[in-house]
DNA sequence: ACTAAAAGTGAGTAATCACTTACAAAACTA
DNA sequence: TAGTTTTGTAAGTGATTACTCACTTTTAGT
């Protein structure tokens, strides 16, 4: 991976995030990033090569906070830990799960992005786990509830995304989550 | 609206949900609906005006559901109809709200569609109150958490619309508000 | 230092797209 | 029925786009 490729991938990826992959032409992506549009399609192919690469990203960055989350200990750390998930990534990589979550909607890469991955069948059999252990009555259906809740909070994240905001629903939600709370 | 007219916008709508905005060209549309490609640009000046016009349906639309659920005279019947929302926007016209909820994504169509319209504010608000008499401590929380919920879940419908599956989950969800419940 | 492969350029090109225009048929109005 | 507006069409057109190609420069192995 050279200088430039990565400032190529980088660059497109801004983008896409900021106007959507197809209203960002190539020749912008050349540009932005200060290389020739030729150079693009050596390193990638296609247009949609460029995608991707940026997509492959993905699979090993969200493999990484998977990691964490399943190596904590308690089973209630590790469904506060999943609540924390998306104002994480948030906060690290706006633009690059913004990417993310917009492609769920997109035809051509609904399979492909949102296929689910390894990761995350991993995360839901240790969060079933978790919850089994904490008592509830139906562990499957309270991680499918979880996800839920984090992908509408992912959602909010995007709309507002002000520091006040984020604290207050993210206690709001542990809270919902507690030892002493009820198992239905 | 002449005949034709609607005949391009429910192809226009159909092929938008399927393929997306910008991935359509206006020339497909008028082969599907039968009509010369110079007609849309006749009735609907731009490709965004017709975008326009199928906005301008949504909004109608979903005042109508926000208002029969405002009508219903008990909380508890209130919130249990707001997360069937989702399933029977859904179930009866599945192209016209993904095509919503995709929008959500795009930049050009956040603003427009998704500023909060008059009825979502409305909506809100009554709920905040049927959270509030039903005891909750943090009715305008709990609000927040209810809209995620419902996010998420439009997000599952997308992708797993099995009968079984919706009502599970439906009832599941339903289960979590109960006036027997924890209102912490 | 010599050389071959890899990285990089920039000027094309064919295809596609949103939109226009000149014109004809229908529908309405008197 | 004569005249006018509205609805409809078909054949463009200029701009844009993803991608190619012939070429030069840099890098790396021996």
């Amino acid at each position: 991976m050279t200088e430039k490729q990565e400032l190529i991938l980088e660059t497109a990826l801004k983008l896409f995030a900021e106007r959507g992959f197809d209203t960002t032409p190539t020749s912008q992506i050349a540009k932005e990033a200060g290389v020739s549009e030729g150079l693009i399609f050596r390193h990638f192919t296609n247009k949609e090569g460029l995608m991707d690469a940026i997509l492959a990203m993905s699979e090993e960055r969200m493999g990484r906070h998977v990691k964490s989350i399943v190596a904590l200990p308690e089973p209630l750390a590790k469904i506060h830990a999943t609540i924390e998930l998306p104002v994480k990534l948030f906060s690290e990589e706006r633009e690059f799960w913004k990417l993310q979550f917009s492609l769920k909607w997109q035809k051509k890469y609904r399979g492909q992005s949102y296929r689910p991955s390894g990761y995350y069948l991993e995360l839901v059999e240790v969060l079933t786990d978790a919850f089994r252990q904490l008592g509830y009555a139906e562990p499957q259906k309270e991680v499918l509830l979880l996800v839920m809740l984090l992908d509408g909070l992912s959602n909010q994240l995007m709309q507002q995304p002000s520091e006040a905001f984020i604290a207050q629903t993210l206690s709001f939600l542990k809270s919902k989550y507690q030892q002493s709370q009820l198992k239905s």
